[in-house]
Formats: C-alpha cells, sequence, structure tokens
RNA sequence: GGGCGAUUAGCUCAGUUGGUUAGAGCACUUGCCUUACAAGCAAGGGGUCAUAGGUUCGAGUCCUAUAUCGCCCACCA
C-alpha cells in the first residue's frame, strides 16, 4: 500500500540505483529498431544548472518513450573537456596555491586539468542521477578520450590535404588574460561608453593637418598609412602625400580606399594593419607595413616608444595627456559603442595580427546550404523557423579560427623544422621536428560529436547502426556555436547529416525574465529544486511550462503546483490500490462495461490518441495539459466518484487498467513516482515500468453513445449543483424525479445523493425544473425566501438565450454560410440551436408560473 | 541596417490546417473537513485577443502597415 502522503524524497530514494543495477539503460538490443541521441556534452567546469536539466529531460522523455515503445534506445552520455573554460579554472585553482601555470610546466599541468575533469565529471554522473536521465553509461565518452582525439586528428589531417585547412597571418580576436586566440563566435560584444578621439594628422612639411577620429588612439603606433575614399571630393588632393602620425612622428602614405566612409566620422581613417580587420585588408591592398604595437598581454611593446610596457588602457589616457599637451588632440566626443569580451574571461578582445590555424569555410558552408534543400537529407528543425539561423550563418560565414593558445586540449597534430610544416596523424619519425605547442578550438572536437562517439573514423556497427542521430536537442543560443558545425562536419566527413531532427529549445529566465546569471546572482541550482519539490516535478515544470522554441521563466510557484499535480496522482493512485487489496489476476475483466466503464475507456483511448501524437510532434506542453486534465478532471473527479457506487471486479479492473495508462504516459516525465506506483500495482506486466509497453490506442474502446450519455449525466448533475447554489437551497428540499432511464437515474441518484430526497408529488406549487435535455427533475422547496432572486436568475438566463437564439438564426439563415462552411459545423450549429430552444420554453413556462 | 520572436484573464502562459460562446495553472468569490487527496471537493466571477486597415459567409489564427518589448546577425576607423 502507499503511504498515506506523497514523499518525493522517500520515493526518489534508490531507484535510480535499482535502474542501475538492472541495466535497463543499456542499448544494443538487435533485435530492434534503433533510436539514438547524443547528449550535448556538458562542461566539466562546473555543475548543471536549470538549462541542462530542460535539454537533458527533454532528451529522458524522448528515450523513455520509444524505449518503452519498442525500441533500441541509445541515450549517449559524455561531457566537453571545454578547453579554455578548464583551463581558466585550473589556473585559477593553481593561482590559489600559489602555483604559475607557465613555473609548473605542461605536462603536470595537464595532469592537473585531468584531476579537476575527473572530479567534475563525478559530480556532473551524480546529478545525472539525481534528475533520472537513463543515460547509456556504457557507451559513455569524452572529448578527449583517445577515440575521439585521433577522430579529431583524422578530420585535422584531411582537412589540411584536402585545402580545407591552412596556416596564416590574420587578424584573429585576442583574449590577452587567456592569452590566446579566440573565433568570432567567442566574442561578445556589449555596449561599452567610449570616446571618439579627434586627432591632428600633419602633413609632411606643412601646417595643414587632417582631422582623424579614433576610438582605439594606443593604435597609433601601428599606424602605416592614412586612407580617405577616393571618390571624397575633400580629400582627392591630398591622395599619394605624405603624412605624419603624431607622437610617434611615423611618415605614411595617404592612400585612397573604399573602405575610408565619407559619410562617416571625418572621412579619413587612421590604417592599422596589426590592430584592425578592416585596416589589415586595406594592407593587404596597398602593400603596406604591418606593425605590432602591443605584446600578448595588452600591455605596448617596444613600437609604441616610452609607452613600452604600459597596459592599454592606461597608455591611452597617458597619451591623451600627451597629445592634449601637444595641440594634438582636437576634441574628444563622448560615445557608446559596442566593444568586444572574450566569453570565457571577459576580458576586452584586441583585433591582433597573429599566425593561426583556419577552418575555409566557404565550401563547407556551402555543401551545408545545399543539403538543406533536399528534404529527404536536411536538418528538420524544431520549430522550423530556426534552420534560417543555421542558413544566415552559413551564408555570411568567414573562416573559422581554431587554433588556441592554451594547453588544455586536443594538441595540433602539426610539426615543424626551420621552415617546413608537416601535418599528419603521427609524429614524423625522423629528428628534429618540433609540434605546434597550441590546441584547438574545443567546438573543433564537439562538432564530430555525433559520428566521433559512434566509433568514427572506423566504420564501426555502432556507427552503421546509430548514425546519423535521430533528434539533436539544445538550445537556440548554441546553433552557431555547435549546431552549424555539427552538421557541416558530419556531411563532409560521413555525407550525412548528423541528426535527422534538431529539436530547439528556449533560455531560462527568472521570474522577472531575466537571463539567468553569475553576476546577477538569480541563478537556481536544479538540485535544490529536486530537494524541495521533487525531480518528477521539477522534469514536468521543465519540460510541459512553454510552447516549443520558447523561453521558459523559472517561477517556483509553478514548481510547487506541479508537485500538488503529482500528489493528486499518488492520492488517486491510493484510492486504486485500496480498492484492489484483495484483487487478484484472475479477478480482471472487461466483460459487463458499465456506461462510466466505457466512457472512462473512451476517455482514456482519446488521451492515448492525443498524447501519442504530440509526443510524436515533441509538443510536450500539449502532452502535459492532456493527461494533466485526464487525470484530474475525468478520473478523479468524474469517474472515481462514480466507481464509489460500483464496487465489482469490472469497475475495478478498469481502475487498473486506466491507472496503468496513466502511469505508463506519465512514466517519460515522472520516472520516480510513476515507477513507485507501478511497483504496488496488483498486476503488472514487466518488473519495471520502464520497460512496459506504452499504451496504445484501441479503436475498439471509443464507446461515443454510452460517452454521450454519461456526458449528458454529468452536465446535468452541474447544473443541479450550480441550481442549489446559486438559489442557496440548502438541505430542507424533495426532488421528483422525472428520470425514467433507470441506470442513468441510478448514477444521478448517488451522485447527487439523492436517495433520502425522493418525492412523487410536489409540496410546494412551484418547484425549480433542472433540465439537460432528456433528463429533468423539479426540486421541491419551500423558495418564498428566494422568490426574487430566483425570477432575476430566470430572467437573465432568458435574455441570454433569446441573444444567442438570434445569432444562431442569423447565421443559418445566410446562404453563403450555409453554402461554404462545413457540414459538421452547420449540423452543430442546428443542434445548439435547438437545445437553446427549448431550454428557452422551459424558461419561458418557469417565469409564467412564478408571476 | 537585416532577420526572428512576443503583445490573449490580476500574474505566468496555451490556443493545431480560419469554424462563430477563446482555455489552463496561480490568484479571486461562494459553499463544503463528502473515510484517495483541505496540497482537497463543489459551483462561480474575470478577456473590445497591442493598434489600424484588408481578405473571408466567418479572423486570436491569414495579409499589409504601426506601436511597444525582447533576441540574433552585421556595422561601429
Amino acid at each position: 500500500m502507499l503511504a498515506k502522503k506523497y514523499n518525493h524524497q522517500e520515493v526518489e530514494k534508490g531507484k535510480y540505483n535499482y535502474w542501475l543495477e538492472k541495466d535497463f539503460f543499456k542499448s544494443g538490443d538487435l533485435t530492434k529498431e534503433p533510436y539514438c541521441i547524443v547528449i550535448p556534452p556538458p562542461n566539466v567546469t562546473g555543475k548543471l544548472h536549470l538549462g541542462h536539466a530542460w535539454d537533458t529531460t527533454i532528451q529522458d522523455i524522448l528515450i523513455r518513450y520509444k524505449r518503452m515503445d519498442g525500441y533500441d534506445t541509445l541515450w549517449l552520455p559524455g561531457m566537453d573537456h571545454a578547453a579554455i573554460a578548464t583551463e581558466a579554472k585550473v589556473v585559477k585553482r593553481l593561482k590559489e596555491k600559489g602555483i604559475d601555470k607557465y613555473e609548473y610546466g605542461r605536462e603536470k599541468f595537464l595532469e592537473a586539468c585531468w584531476d579537476w575533469t575527473r572530479e567534475y565529471s563525478d559530480n556532473i554522473r551524480q546529478q545525472w542521477g539525481k534528475l533520472g536521465l537513463s543515460v547509456d553509461y556504457h557507451k559513455e565518452r569524452f572529448t578527449l578520450d583517445e577515440g575521439l582525439s585521433n577522430a579529431v586528428r583524422r578530420v585535422f589531417v584531411d582537412l589540411y590535404n584536402q585545402g580545407l585547412i591552412y596556416r596564416g597571418e590574420r587578424i584573429i580576436n585576442w583574449d590577452p588574460d587567456a592569452l590566446t586566440a579566440l573565433s568570432n563566435e567567442e566574442v561578445i560584444y556589449k555596449e561599452d561608453s567610449g570616446a571618439f578621439y579627434h586627432l591632428k594628422y600633419y602633413l609632411e612639411n606643412s601646417d595643414e593637418y587632417l582631422e582623424i577620429a579614433t576610438t582605439r588612439p594606443e593604435t597609433i603606433f601601428g599606424d602605416t598609412a592614412v586612407a580617405v575614399n577616393p571618390k571624397d571630393t575633400r580629400y582627392k588632393k591630398y591622395i599619394g602625400k605624405k603624412i605624419i602620425v603624431p607622437i610617434c612622428n611615423r611618415l605614411v602614405d595617404i592612400v585612397a580606399d573604399e573602405h575610408a566612409d565619407p559619410e562617416f566620422g571625418t572621412g579619413v581613417v587612421k590604417i592599422t594593419p596589426a590592430h584592425d580587420p578592416n585596416d589589415f585588408e586595406v594592407g593587404l591592398r596597398h602593400n603596406l607595413e604591418k606593425i605590432i604595437c602591443m605584446n600578448p598581454d595588452a600591455t605596448m611593446n617596444e613600437n609604441a616608444g616610452s609607452y613600452n610596457g604600459l597596459n592599454r588602457f592606461d597608455c591611452r589616457e597617458k597619451l591623451v595627456e600627451e597629445l592634449k599637451e601637444k595641440n594634438l588632440l582636437i576634441k574628444i566626443e563622448p560615445m557608446i559603442h559596442s566593444v568586444g569580451h572574450s566569453e570565457r574571461t571577459n576580458a576586452v578582445v584586441e583585433p591582433y595580427l597573429s599566425k593561426q590555424w583556419f577552418v575555409k569555410m566557404r565550401p563547407l558552408a556551402d555543401a551545408v546550404l545545399d543539403n538543406q534543400k533536399n528534404k529527404n537529407k536536411k536538418v528538420n528543425f524544431v520549430p522550423e523557423r530556426y534552420e534560417k539561423i543555421m542558413n544566415h550563418w552559413m551564408e555570411i560565414t568567414y573562416d573559422w579560427c581554431i587554433s588556441r593558445q592554451i594547453w588544455w586540449g586536443h594538441q595540433i597534430p602539426a610539426w615543424y623544422k626551420n621552415d617546413e610544416v608537416y601535418v599528419g596523424m603521427d609524429a614524423p619519425k625522423e629528428e628534429g621536428w618540433v609540434q605546434d605547442p597550441d590546441t584547438l578550438d574545443t567546438w573543433f572536437s564537439s562538432a564530430l560529436w555525433p559520428f566521433s562517439t559512434m566509433g568514427w573514423p572506423d566504420n564501426t556497427n555502432d556507427l552503421e547502426r546509430y548514425y546519423p542521430n535521430d533528434v539533436l536537442v539544445t538550445g537556440y543560443d548554441i546553433i552557431p556555436f555547435w549546431v552549424n558545425r555539427m552538421t557541416f562536419q558530419g556531411l563532409h566527413f560521413t555525407g550525412k547529416r548528423p541528426f535527422k531532427d534538431c529539436l530547439i529549445h528556449g533560455l531560462i529566465r527568472d521570474k522577472q525574465g531575466r537571463k539567468m546569471s553569475k553576476s546577477l546572482g538569480n541563478g537556481v541550482d536544479p538540485m535544490d529544486v529536486i530537494d524541495t519539490y521533487g525531480a518528477d516535478s521539477l522534469r514536468f515544470f521543465l519540460t510541459t511550462g512553454t510552447a516549443p522554441g520558447m523561453d521558459l521563466r523559472y517561477d517556483e510557484e509553478k514548481v510547487k503546483s506541479t508537485w500538488n499535480f503529482v500528489n493528486k496522482l499518488w492520492n488517486a493512485s491510493r484510492y486504486v490500490l485500496i480498492n484492489l487489496e484483495e484483487f487478484k489476476e484472475k479477478d480482471y475483466t472487461l466483460d459487463n462495461l458499465t456506461n462510466e466503464d466505457k466512457w472512462i475507456l473512451t476517455k482514456l483511448n482519446k488521451t492515448i490518441k492525443e498524447v501519442r501524437k504530440s509526443m510524436d510532434k515533441y509538443e510536450f506542453n500539449i502532452v502535459g495539459s492532456t493527461i494533466y486534465s485526464f487525470i484530474w478532471n475525468d478520473f478523479c473527479d468524474k469517474y472515481i466518484e462514480l466507481s464509489k457506487f460500483n464496487q465489482n471486479n469490472t469497475t475495478k479492473s478498469v481502475l487498473l487498467k486506466v491507472l496503468t495508462d496513466i502511469l505508463k504516459m506519465l512514466h517519460p516525465f515522472m520516472p520516480y513516482v510513476t515507477e513507485e506506483i507501478y511497483q504496488k500495482l496488483p498486476i503488472k506486466e514487466k518488473e519495471s515500468i520502464m520497460i512496459s509497453k506504452y499504451p496504445i490506442y484501441n479503436k475498439e474502446n471509443i464507446y461515443n453513445k454510452e460517452t454521450k450519455i454519461i456526458d449528458n449525466c454529468l452536465e446535468f448533475i452541474t447544473e443541479f449543483r450550480n441550481k442549489k447554489l446559486e438559489l442557496n437551497i440548502g438541505n430542507d428540499y424533495k426532488v421528483i424525479n422525472k428520470i425514467k432511464n433507470k441506470e442513468v437515474s441510478n448514477l444521478i441518484v448517488n451522485m447527487l445523493k439523492l436517495t433520502d430526497k425522493l418525492e412523487n408529488k410536489p409540496k410546494y406549487t412551484t418547484p425549480i425544473v433542472v433540465k439537460v435535455n432528456d433528463l429533468e427533475i423539479d426540486i421541491d422547496y419551500d423558495n418564498s425566501k428566494n422568490f426574487e432572486e430566483e425570477l432575476v436568475l430566470l430572467q437573465k438566463e432568458k435574455e441570454k438565450l433569446l441573444q444567442s437564439i438570434e445569432r444562431r438564426k442569423k447565421l443559418l439563415s445566410n446562404e453563403n454560410y450555409l453554402s461554404k462552411a462545413p457540414e459538421q459545423v452547420v449540423s452543430k450549429e442546428k443542434e445548439d440551436l435547438d437545445k437553446e430552444e427549448k431550454r428557452l420554453q422551459i424558461v419561458e413556462e418557469k417565469l409564467k408560473i412564478n408571476k
């Protein structure tokens, strides 16, 4: 028997270990159809947040659903080494112990990273366990494990040999804190208050100067030209002349270049090829010298003269002072502009000339765009609109900087010997080759995740069986980083899309609608929620609370109300189990069904149909509300109440049948409580609900006629109760029963508790008529006190009816409507009109009597 | 500048291919401790669906503008 109260902590205790011991999460039953999801590998940097909980619960729901529905499900877990993020954490940890990364040395540092990884991955596994995720641990992978590292090298080498990876000197985004290059995606632009510094650049041997505005005056030490637009008449005469860069007094050319926008600033722009991507391009066009004026840590270098050694912001401040003193500063114009920050360290990113490795994106991106045109081969985004994000990115794409100047990651498989470069799977045999010390962008390895985890580049059975994956589940914020890259790498290396569907969800926000973030301190730890309300409540809340692709506000009140729902399920189950205490397998029968039984079985089957349909469309919000209202409104409020008057084996069997199917449909959402209750059922097909069969819609259990009869009764019962309450009729009343149908009459009498209230003749002259369709009862009571009240109510009802009838009549006399609207709609309209007219008759009669 | 989303009950959100009386949870009102559940039961109240046009027999839903809020991308010398 179930405990008197639902206690989520008791219920969840031990279940995950039980499932693990039984190995229910294991994939590989070759007799079944495969179904595969790979988990988006969480970073080993810290704890899982609510976003992870949401993302993984969706996947668990799909996996549990498919597993119960007869598929061989592989949900492959794993984690990401999270290159820069982890390295930053480990550097910090070592620093706290007084250890410097560079003094420590590469080998020992990496050992510390592995220690960190072990520690945090244990943590994450524990959190997965608390969430109840049915991942197949036999297949767990790590982005830095041997197999995946091998795949990474293979990809690098192949792309290199195909000319799709190259090494070159380019302007990249430099993180001066982490001392590494970044990709464009790792730069976050934030609005920042800055200024436009208007400087005087004097022409050679002249008192004349050009006014040039810059937001980064410290980069003048890297200026190697000044550009004006060739069409700009104001400056045409200066083209080809020499001009003096202030302070450093370098003599540079004035060049004509389209890059200079006559509309912007003063129309004259200083060109710093080593510190700006646009200037770099200008530099290439005009064959300009590239002068780097900063060190990797963003302090000024020897090219900055007396500013050598100062950091860039101090330099800016002091330099502006000097410019002012020397009368080279015209004005400072305050402005708000967006400044790039490193995603991981938040340092202001410096555009910086540097020799790095790049992936040549254009051909890879075009392949994706091409593939998306093929309906049978494309990645299907759900909701569809998110496909645009990937396609847009593919259209505008630029080469991907993949090398990082950090240690934690896949070391680039390139070796150098003097000017020679060797790229290969292994180090060259001869002496004297030195491997590139840099590592690869962390997304380079995650881009291979859907197939590298299956054993690629070997042609393994898993790859054959589980690739392409069936669905990938992730947030829309990860599309540019990850989904895009998996797609082009998948297409390029396997010739197939990495997954058939890409289910996109939104972000979690706080109650005020703000993004959850560390700096705001508004983050919620899912483990705390689980402690307070249980994993089942959290899971159901997360996955049913919003339409697909939309953001979700975390609201504790809602989790609480979900808990109430679980508690409702618990108590309903308790009722069923109490009734089934002596129930044996041989007692189970679905013969001699009553109308009520047929009614609930019909509702159940319609629910199953709707639930399956919505599950297949990933519409979990609809699944949630469908099950919720079936359980609460149909099963608890109606059928259980009706069952109290009908204690036989058929009713008991129906109770069991309905409860079992409810548990199964809820199981993907609420694995723990459904397992707990399932274990207590007197008859169960399997030892665990996890491996039981998902309910199947059965047409034979649709009884439309009986359902209509019961629905009608229920409507009548509501009407009766309403009248009683509205007219404030206490317990001092009798009813004159005019219900002919014995079966239905009993039901109504029972539900309304009228056994002792039945009379043949009215005592008072004007009983209240309660009538719904063919069902009718008169409430006989002393209405002298309520006389006025009743009149008002009747009058109100009459007006409403008249209005509605008029509307319907008008509609039904509209030729256009009759000819164009579907038949069903019209006949429903006629039916309703008929109902209302009959009701009006009663109301009018009643009004006559009362007068 | 380009794109996307949102605007529906006091609050948070649903609302399928257009079908005429727009739903849920929470909150609110009234009455109930009815032995599964007061974390509950019964019955209610509450919405000119952001605005203005249009298409249609019929628009929350489709089209065109506009407003407000939010997000993404690009630019920002």
